[in-house]
DNA sequence: ACACATCCCGGAAACGTTTCCCGCACGTTC
DNA sequence: GAACGTGCGGGAAACGTTTCCGGGATGTGT
């Protein structure tokens, strides 16, 4: 455990003889001469040299290093996201910095802001709400910001959204087809974001396939975990037991639907059938296999990742806004 | 977006009308002088000043970074560790670097290398394997490491481990205890680290219990997936009917063996008993609900984040190895 | 053979901080 | 009132790179 100190270009320099702008040159690949470039390597491997990238941050004005902020790396459309995000970041030499901001708005403000520390190049941001204060960070931040999720259109970011709305509603006609007539819909709480969108695509799929006399009887509000679904479809269940369907708004909501359903007694899909949303691993996992509507978690990942590529490599276009389609895979659960 | 420089440390001490030297020492808290930190401030705010972390960190020697490299973050237990120590840091002012290193042991040693670029303070690492390049760059690595998971003693580094052979030696007690005679188990590949301890754990578990009779017939090797561990399920349970009860080397593997046994007709916990490993959130979405080992993830996280920073704060005391107690968490698949 | 363009390499500045060192003003003590 | 200690603030060096600039050597065209 010598803690000597790590060589600089300096040593490196000496022992080869040469400058240390030709080092410079010769590692970074800006110089024709050959013999130069095979003295450098040498002395670089005799000494152990290793370029401290702090020192080169500082002179080139870029980390190589970008910011994924979310709320919880936990939640697994969040987790689907990273696991994209990384290896598109690492395949063109950037590190990533994970910030789970917990449910904090403050805390997501504090990263907006504490960017013009420029320890990062670039972030990818995905926040809980957007707040005016969050505008206005967004827009005079000192390095390029993808936002996932939605974002107003003044705002000159650029955006990758889902569409859950869409994916809600597909879910709904799909339940329809297969015959549901009384389909119930357990969403999250109606002023996130997400539970405002579900709902509204959850009342369009009722309109599409001629089901809109239903009132909002079969609706019920909740959080966005297992117990609270399990929870509520048992209370939701007993009161309208004429329920044929169900739709949960995530895949921990309907995992909590069919164990509250085989509490009660009901076959999945015989007498009521159930669909989740974000289809995460535990929709192939749970009891029948729950049908699932993807929102392309790891696509948006994948995508927002390339947009701030782009820009990290000089492109000002226009920001762009790209929205990723739902698809629904049908498992047991509603077959 | 204008993309005016960022001011430095030099245009306030202009506007403050005093030296950078002065203005250093008053955000930093050094100086005792309130007029001089009352002025510095005032010229902060005015001028907009964000101090450059990338040229304190060369100057001071460290950059207020840690790395986290494992596998893949799409493991639970993995998971559960990133959300432990992500706060853990962030509380003494550290952000998280995160690394997946795929099933790379070739990546795994480049982040070992790359610590010389010295753009973290310390790492905490997950190998997949130790060998014996793990260990020579383990001894000579320019920052503090944690490891968690299982290092020969000889190597001087600070060390976090689950005893997942007692885990699994659990189990199997828990299992015999509830009255079950024939103990299959599932596990991962042998040749892994985990693989290894857990079919240790299993053969003690079974000696202890006056089980040992039995051979490894009722014993088999896959991969620590769903898929996996349902095919192999159904395969074990078809050639040996008469077991009644069945340990999964972790949730997923368990979680298919609780499909296989479906499929087959086979009541759970009536018929035949199921355990799996990790106490992940799986564990208590599926149905039955199942029983599981936990590892302490979550504390294994917190620990190696603690260790770390007490490393980080200068501590020189030789190597800690802590090992964190497994314990079981009984559900209904087991009851 | 001379002028000129071209190419390489070394010196030095710059990136934005922290901190050492020293001079100076001030307060204290005799 | 002079000598001395104390403390505060400014100048400058240093952290380890990249890159600009200029000088000398080399090559080419006439």
């Amino acid at each position: 455990m010598t803690q000597r100190r790590r060589p600089t270009i300096h040593e490196v320099a000496k022992v080869a003889g040469v400058s240390i702008s030709s080092v410079s040159r010769a590692l970074n690949g800006n110089t024709s001469n050959a013999d130069m470039v095979a003295r450098v390597n040498a002395a670089v491997r005799q000494v152990g040299y290793v370029p401290s990238v702090v020192a080169q941050s500082l002179k080139t004005r870029h980390t190589g290093q970008v910011a994924f902020a979310m709320e919880d790396i936990g939640n697994a459309a969040y987790l689907e996201m990273v696991r994209r995000i990384q290896p598109t970041l690492r395949d063109e030499g950037y590190r990533l910095l994970l910030h789970s901001t917990g449910a904090d708005v403050e805390d997501e403000l504090g990263v907006l802001a504490s960017l013009s520390q420029n320890y990062v190049d670039g972030l990818i941001l995905c926040p809980l709400r957007v707040t005016d204060r969050h505008v206005e960070a967004l827009r005079q931040t000192a390095v390029p910001v993808v936002v996932i999720g939605l974002l107003p259109d003044d705002v000159p970011v650029d955006n990758v959204r889902a569409d859950s709305r869409v994916g809600a509603q597909l879910a709904v006609e799909h339940l329809a087809e297969a015959g549901a007539r009384r389909i119930a819909f357990i969403d999250g709480p109606l002023d996130t974001v997400p539970g405002r969108a579900r709902y509204d695509g959850y009342r369009r799929g009722l309109a599409a396939t001629g089901l809109s006399d239903q009132t909002d009887e079969l609706v019920r509000f909740t959080d966005f975990q297992f117990e609270a679904g399990r929870r509520t479809a048992r209370e939701l269940l007993t009161a309208h037991p004429e329920v044929d369907a169900v739709l949960g708004a995530n895949d921990l909501i309907a995992t909590g639907v069919l164990h509250a359903l085989r509490e009660l007694g009901r076959d999945v899909p015989g007498d009521v059938r159930v669909v989740g949303m974000d289809d995460t691993p535990l929709a192939a996992t749970s009891f029948p296999p729950l049908s699932s509507v993807s929102l392309g978690s790891a696509d948006r990942g994948r995508i927002a990742a390339e947009l701030l590529l782009r820009r990290l490599d000089g492109d000002d276009a226009p920001p762009e806004r790209v929205t990723v389609p739902p698809s629904l895979t049908v498992r047991e659960s509603s077959r």
